[in-house]
RNA sequence: GCCCCCGUCGUCUAGAGGACUAGGACACAGCCCUUUCAAGGCUGCGACACGGGUUCGAAUCCCGUCGGGGGCACCA
């Protein structure tokens, strides 16, 4: 895309009324990644004018959010910014302000229909195959509007649409789009208790705060003729828009939900960012997926640094169908980024999670593991049940039967761990000495390396899938590892 | 019901009239590697929604049908 004239200043808008849905952060990741390509100003702003459905704890989610996916803003209701304030509860004048002038100029009216009313019209109207409001105080004079307003009655302010005629609006993604104004309503701007609705707050606030770009959800194209016509009914120019389109729902039908169900398998499937950093997924590898939903570079590249990311990415090469989220593609990503890690940073990011799943895990025991477990993880938190044989006096009784290597019985089973004791009990605890002894020590057993390996595996870690075997005992260490094998022997003799 | 948007493998996508025998990725299947589980390598399966046009030629342009999504609040 070529660079645009105006300073680029794009911002992600949320309303605080739930917690931060990947929608949203997909959202607010296309702002950022376009703000950041151009060189240009990602702004936060909230959009609380709607008291009955605030959230407190919305803005938590949402700010933490963003800082776990490491999606910086530059001007936000935290640390401010020349255009503010950032929350809109805030800026309640300036929309009084247009308001007042929007009425004076005839582009907009008080409308004093009580909302029993409005439900009973809408409910006649739908029997006709119509929406909305019938327009009753549209014609009411400025006299008597002003006078009923004056009284104390309560009122609406409605914007005064054209009847007919059409609206063509250019979006950066999807192109022209036009509508025809017979098809519109007169929507409220200013609700009765001084609040604005959405749609005049975002007009002023994004021309204030000199919005070049508007990139928002699909859900939005429906208003656009409205909020252009609102742009022009102020002497405004208005933004390009750019509608992104939704995430749909990878079980079932519809836009992406916004609970979080669980997979056939039981699994969860999250949806709120917050979920996807308590499971352990990658900062940027989430975020490169989520640019991957919607969005693409060429015909092979999907792995992407966010710099390449943001060296990349154009609204052109935006997608105009909605698609659906693909968690075992997420995974996959995830994965690729976790192999990626340095062991110490692997560690490091480790340590929280398994403090968290109740392992009293050290630094140094799993930085040592890191690397035996690093191609085995798909989120963070699939360490816990890798490594916590690690971090146990005792290890939680298993089923012998387990110590059973293929083809074998039960009864075969302590001389292989007695032939396995005597090795370790001399060997050199190190990776590759413990790989050469055991597997002489099954040659000179007559076994295979594996049926001298699974019962020594399990006798150490209580479980048939753990990491690799040498790497696991030299970490265990000597003394463990006896300790465990001579633990397994009693139990077997028994 | 009305309005708006969209329609390439199961999923995410490449494709902007001839370069398409339609490319890549995930998933799936098989094989290889292998001490469990993974990871990795190789191979395979698999799509232009349908019907009409336009054109010498259509996945690409137009129309219709069907399908999917979104919207029609004093919510955003």
């Amino acid at each position: 895309m070529t660079t645009p004239s105006k300073p680029v200043r794009v911002r992600y808008a949320p309303s605080p009324t739930g917690d931060f849905h990947v929608g949203g952060a997909r959202t607010a990741l296309f702002n950022y990644l376009f703000a950041r390509h151009h060189g240009g100003q990602f702004i936060l702003r909230i959009e609380d004018t709607d008291q009955k459905r605030y959230n407190p704890q919305a803005l938590t989610w949402l700010l933490d959010g963003l800082r776990y996916l490491e999606l910086e803003w530059d001007e936000g209701p935290d640390i401010g910014g020349d255009f503010g304030p950032y929350t809109q509860t805030e800026r309640l004048e300036l929309y009084q302000k247009y308001c007042h002038q929007l009425i004076d100029e005839g582009h907009a009216y008080r409308c004093f229909c009580t909302p029993e009313r409005l439900a009973q019209v809408r409910q006649e109207r739908q029997k006709q195959g119509l929406s909305g409001y019938d327009r009753h105080c549209r014609n009411l004079s400025a006299q008597e509007s002003a006078a009923r307003a004056d009284a104390g009655e309560s009122f609406t302010v409605r914007l005064k649409m054209p009847l007919e005629g059409d609206i063509t609006v250019t979006d950066a993604i999807r192109g022209d789009i036009t509508f025809q104004f017979a098809n519109l309503q007169d929507a409220v701007i200013m609700k009765s208790d001084g609040i604005p609705t959405y749609h005049l707050a975002v007009v002023v606030d994004d021309h204030h705060m000199q919005i070049s770009h508007v990139i928002r959800g699909d859900e939005w194209v429906n208003s656009l003729p409205l909020h252009v016509y609102l742009y022009r009914a102020l002497g405004w120019e208005p933004p390009v828009f750019a509608h992104m389109s939704l995430i749909l729902n990878p079980t079932g039908k519809g836009k992406m939900s916004k609970r979080e169900g669980r997979a056939p398998d039981g699994r969860v499937l999250p949806v709120f960012v917050r979920t996807f950093q308590e499971l352990g997924y990658l900062p940027d590898a989430l975020v490169n997926y989520m640019a991957t939903v919607g969005w693409s570079f060429d015909d092979k590249t999907e792995i992407m640094t966010r710099r390449e990311l943001i060296e990349r990415f154009s609204l052109e090469r935006v997608n105009t169908s909605p698609s659906t989220w693909n968690y075992d593609k997420l995974n996959h990503f995830n994965g690729l980024y976790i192999r990626n890690l340095a062991p110490d940073e692997l560690a490091d990011r480790l340590l929280p999670y398994l403090h968290a799943a109740g392992i009293n895990a050290d630094r140094d025991t799993i930085r040592r593991i890191a690397p035996a477990i690093q191609e085995r993880l798909t989120v963070l938190t699939d360490a816990a049940e890798w490594v916590d044989f690690f971090f146990v006096d005792e290890l939680p009784e298993f089923d012998l039967n387990l110590l059973v290597p293929k083809k074998m019985a039960l009864a075969d089973v302590p001389p292989i761990l007695r032939a396995a004791r005597n090795i370790l009990a001399q060997a050199e605890f190190t990776h590759d000495a413990l790989d050469a002894a055991l597997r002489q020590g099954a040659k000179a057993a007559g076994l295979k390396p594996g049926q001298m390996f699974q019962p020594i595996r399990i006798a150490v870690c209580g479980k048939k899938v753990a990491p690799p075997l040498f790497n696991t005992l030299e970490v265990l260490g000597r003394q463990t590892t006896l300790k465990r094998l001579d633990s397994a022997l009693a139990r077997l003799e028994k």
